[in-house]
DNA sequence: CCTGTTTATAAACGCATGTTTAAATCTGCT
DNA sequence: AGCAGATTTAAACATGCGTTTATAAACAGG
């Protein structure tokens, strides 16, 4: 006993995706807050009221926005890892590029999971918490066993941790004060060029640091550099 | 021939004084565009139009807030610098852990200061390029001649530009995304002490990128460690 | 004391938001 | 054909915002 004849359901389906599809772009461009059903709305050619029929709310529209992104995101480029083969410094190189060329070229691969990132970390949604166990919390931890390989550690400890945040917080830091960077020295790369310039900068400061770091164990304790 | 008898003029500029107090504090906590007026008058026992009629509207507000706290900020705690002696290397040790205390633990010294710079990196209002000016560059290029200092360089040079901002991304990263930072790994730190350790955390890491950077000149190109 | 200017306040304006209602339309089944 | 249920739509609702207006109060000078 399915619900209706296969017409309409075309129909209803069709409509479902166009709103959803029109939500992704603007949730992408606008952020969860900034965005208004109207724009959706208007974009998709559908009632506002479309919205509470199908979804039930805004949050369920954006709810399910961050769904079919996820589940589309799994199926794409699979992030870098350490199994695909090279040195842990080479694979660390590209991990940062990677990370940069998504989140400064947000036009390639899926411009609207970057982009929708990058508004999810500026200002939290409902989705939060889901947002970080799918997504981040897997990438995070392959960095953190690519940080642990490099280090020449057995296992992730926590400085490898730590240094994880420092990186991912150094490449961010061009995307979301992408205005600041670009007012106070060279202009925030925009090619693809520009941005492997960048990676491979970021990559040889972090491998400096990383290398530099490899002797020491847990507590180093370094604060006693007062003249010896 | 002064406008007004002063009894009259100390309740006005007490009223000014008390709108531009409370503001300061509702932009602070809400940026520039989650604030409301209505907020801001409740807070300082005044009635919504008196905005208009001190500061002509919530943007004069806000550029008055601005400069109020600007000249309070000014004549405090000065950055740290490269003149008050100690090495280079301890210099930029303060340096990282100023900024941090500043980012983390608002509550010291100017927390409005600190408060309303995040939002203005988060979301810049019209006086970003005042702000800029004003605080941030200022701030940024005493870092940049720190690390010139650090890399033993005469001058300040594009890379040392480009590390400020690594340094600069790396720190605030711990502010700027502290809830997905909470959730993988290490919470952020709330005590002073905290803050101290992740600051030497933090200055290790960036001094041993610096150092391993120091005998490279201009054009290292990097990218060639393809198995040579 | 009256008068005109400055200051203060309450109320309304105009707009935009997410949500909801209630009526209209369409569809498939009997 | 006709009915019942699903779908669509336009309109209204409730709320919040920054801004504006019109009026009342406080004050200064003639």
């Amino acid at each position: 006993m399915f619900k209706s004849a296969p017409s309409r359901e075309h129909d209803a389906e069709a409509r479902r995706e166009r709103l959803l599809k029109a939500a992704a772009a603007v949730f992408a461009k606008d952020g969860f807050e900034k965005a208004s059903l109207r724009a959706i709305c208007l974009k998709a050619k559908a009632n506002v009221a479309a919205v509470k029929y199908y979804f039930g709310s805004k949050d369920g529209l954006y709810r399910e926005v961050f769904l079919s992104i996820c589940q589309e995101s799994m199926k794409e480029d699979a992030p870098v890892t350490l199994a695909e083969g090279g040195s842990p410094e080479e694979t660390l190189r590209r991990w940062i590029h990677y990370l940069l060329d998504h989140a400064l070229l947000k036009r390639t691969k899926n411009p609207v999971m970057s982009q929708i990132m990058a508004h999810e970390m500026r200002e939290p949604t409902p989705c939060l918490n889901e947002f970080i166990k799918l997504i981040f919390r897997p990438f995070h931890q392959e960095l953190e066993r690519i940080i642990a390989a490099v280090m020449g550690r057995r296992a992730v400890d926590e400085d490898c941790v730590l240094y994880c945040h420092h990186i991912i917080g150094l490449c961010l830091h061009y995307d979301h004060c992408r205005v600041f960077v670009d007012r106070l020295g060279p202009p925030v790369p925009k090619t693809e060029t520009e941005v492997l310039r960048l990676a491979d900068n970021i990559a040889d400061f972090v491998l400096g640091a990383l290398v530099s770091r490899r002797a020491t164990k847990s507590k180093p304790a370094s604060r006693s550099k007062k003249k010896p």
